[in-house]
DNA sequence: AACCTCCCCAACCGCATTAAG
DNA sequence: GCTTAATGCGGTTGGGGAGGT
């Protein structure tokens, strides 16, 4: 029994010959598909229309990459995944040359049992439980951290075996002023008081930022007021010039974005509720100049919070109520933790 | 060599959304 | 606005290769 699409055909079903490749490749490359449902006649297939066009999406354009996932790729792969959940086809843009399907199956069998294996539940991408981590602690070669006093704290971070370096703003006003930039590839940490409207007022958030794009270094800072400090950064001269530069705010349980060259800031901030909005300042402009590349999913986070003013791990996504778009990005990775209240307390052991 | 088990991945299925009439 | 067809997407299946016994 075919595909309602195609019911009064004979169709067959299973594995594709090389003949019926050639058949519809010859067909698609010569005459398009305008209309799939009309391809296996016109192309001389007994197949069904959507059974021709996944073929063709997934196996035979000429735009498929093959062959396996690099490190970058499935870094990627998590990174979105995270945010978006099982939205292959739009994780999948974020990989060129890569479809739905491959990177659906290369989660189930590979990226899901790894992230299992290091402690992390795959759905949520938050740790299993304390004693599953710890258990694979020992087993695991990364970098974890040292101490974490906080039971709130949640790691949902790509693992990445670069090393780590804890900085204050203040090493990172000092290293800027006098053009010392932050190690490439390296995790920077930032903390910053909270807002006055952050319910957590009395504590401190340090937001973690990895800057795993080398092109991409900060350049300038500007300390607005003592709870929002916006750093710049731009791209390297010598790099791709589709991007010219990026920008980002940092505030307490700020959001960074990494595409392709640069690094973009989703910036939280206190409503006054139990919310918390997006506002892109400078970013926003630059997403204006670059529509023409910026087709992507636009992102509201609600962090809830509890009674105590802590930020509950649950974290939403909606793409209403936005009027500009993102760019084609990868949440960049980032830790949040609440209630931080020595900078000492996030060394970490490399 | 024969059989078994595991698991990868191409393909299918069914539902949701979009387009066309 | 309604119906129907086409398309897109995510979950699932099962053929078959690899490795083990």
């Amino acid at each position: 029994m075919g595909h309602h699409c195609c019911s009064k055909q004979k169709v067959k079903r299973g594995l594709w010959s090389p003949e019926e490749d050639e058949k519809l490749t010859r067909h698609i490359t010569t005459h398009g598909h305008s209309c799939w449902s009309s391809v296996p006649k016109l192309a001389g297939l007994q197949r069904c229309g959507k059974s021709c066009r996944l073929r063709w999406i997934n196996y035979l354009r000429p735009d498929l990459k093959r062959g396996c996932f690099s490190e970058q790729e499935e870094r990627t792969i998590i990174d979105v995944h995270r945010i978006l959940g099982n939205r292959w086809a739009q994780i999948a843009k974020h990989l060129p040359g890569r479809t739905d399907n491959e990177v659906k199956n290369f989660w189930n069998s590979a990226i899901k049992k790894k992230l299992i294996a290091q402690g992390f539940d795959p759905n949520t991408h938050n740790l299993l439980s304390r004693n599953h981590h710890q258990n694979n602690q020992i087993k695991s070669s990364c970098c974890k951290p040292k101490t974490c006093n906080h039971p709130n704290s949640t790691s949902v971070f790509t693992n990445l075996s670069s090393r780590k370096h804890v900085i204050s703003m203040d090493i990172i006003k000092a290293s800027l002023a006098a053009s010392i930039l932050p190690p490439i590839a390296t995790t920077t940490t930032i903390t910053l008081p909270h807002s006055q409207t952050n319910p957590c007022k009395s504590s401190l958030t340090t937001t973690t930022y990895n800057y795993m794009n080398p092109i991409c270094l900060p350049t300038t800072t500007n300390i607005e007021n003592s709870n929002l400090a916006t750093i710049e950064y731009h791209q390297n001269q010598t790099s791709s010039n589709n991007l010219l530069s990026s920008s980002s705010s940092l505030t307490p349980s700020g959001f960074g974005i990494i595409n392709d060259n640069c690094m973009w800031d989703v910036e939280p901030q206190f409503n006054g509720k139990e919310e918390m909005q997006l506002v892109q300042q400078q970013g926003a402009q630059l997403l204006q100049l670059q529509e023409n590349i910026c087709q992507e999913q636009v992102y509201k986070v609600n962090h809830e919070f509890n009674n105590n003013g802590q930020m509950a791990e649950n974290v939403t996504f909606d793409n209403s109520n936005f009027d500009f778009e993102f760019v084609d990005s990868a949440l960049m990775p980032c830790e949040i933790y609440t209630n931080v209240n020595s900078i000492d307390q996030l060394a970490w052991d490399c």
